[in-house]
DNA sequence: GCCGGGGTTGATGCGCGTTT
DNA sequence: AAACGCGCATCAACCCCGGC
């Protein structure tokens, strides 16, 4: 049984939120819990309190699809440990977060004991992640293949895209040039084998990662 | 023809792991 | 430890195209 841990839940469904603080509540005694559940709330949150121990964080939440908010936390708080939570168990999503410096990744759909002994593992420092799932995947050659070869910061620019922003738009919420923007566009068509920013938003939504 | 948006390319600097 | 290579982010200069 570890204790002490200061332990950020994030979801927006508050019935899994429960189910999330009592896994917690078990693996943990004397857990000091904070639940949150928009990513602005969040990164509210996190300019509040420091030396957060774990940050639970769905994959789905208001304010990001997919990955973007993990992306953004990597970017701020590259420090903060973050196991993803989410209702997919699809091992292109899974890699996904593991590329994203993800400590772990916790479905949904894992039994009560799987999670109380997943936040143990992790609590404790090791990477925990569903069974079958490692780094070196099966070669699979589908779009979810190509979105996992996105660095973070380019698949910030998709998403963004896919929200039907200008790279003027982009380049001013992310604090760098328009050229920057460009380049990391290119980039992405590069990647996705895709011709132009429609094409990259379609290759996006059919992998789940569409807008709410 | 000018302007604004999209897209391409080459250069630069940085961090990081590997080689020597 | 120094050199090296690699991927990434950043940026400017440039081209293409469509509307006005």
């Amino acid at each position: 049984m570890n204790t002490g841990y200061r332990i950020i839940i994030a979801d927006d469904h508050p019935l899994f939120r429960n189910a999330l603080l009592q896994a917690v509540t078990l693996a943990v005694s004397d857990a000091e819990l904070i639940e949150v559940d928009t990513i602005d709330a969040l990164m509210q949150r996190l300019t509040e309190v420091d030396d957060v121990d774990l940050l639970l964080l769905d994959l789905k939440m208001p304010g990001a699809s997919g990955f973007s908010g993990l992306a953004q936390l990597r970017h701020e708080y590259p420090e903060l440990p973050v196991v993803m939570v989410s209702a997919s168990e699809e091992p292109a999503v899974v890699q996904q977060a593991m590329r994203f410096g993800a400590l772990g990744f916790i479905p949904k759909s894992a039994p009560m004991p799987t999670l109380v002994s997943a936040l143990n593992t992790i609590l404790e420092g090791d990477p925990w992640f569903p069974e079958g799932v490692s780094l070196e995947q099966a070669p699979e050659d589908n779009i979810a293949e190509r979105l996992a070869s996105l660095t973070p910061q380019q698949f910030k620019v998709l998403i963004m895209l896919s929200e039907g922003k200008l790279n003027k738009q982009i380049a001013y919420e992310l604090n760098v040039s328009e050229a920057t923007v460009k380049a990391h566009v290119t980039a992405i068509f590069r990647k996705l084998d895709v011709k132009n920013r429609t094409q990259a938003v379609i290759a996006l939504s059919q992998t789940g990662h569409q807008q709410d």
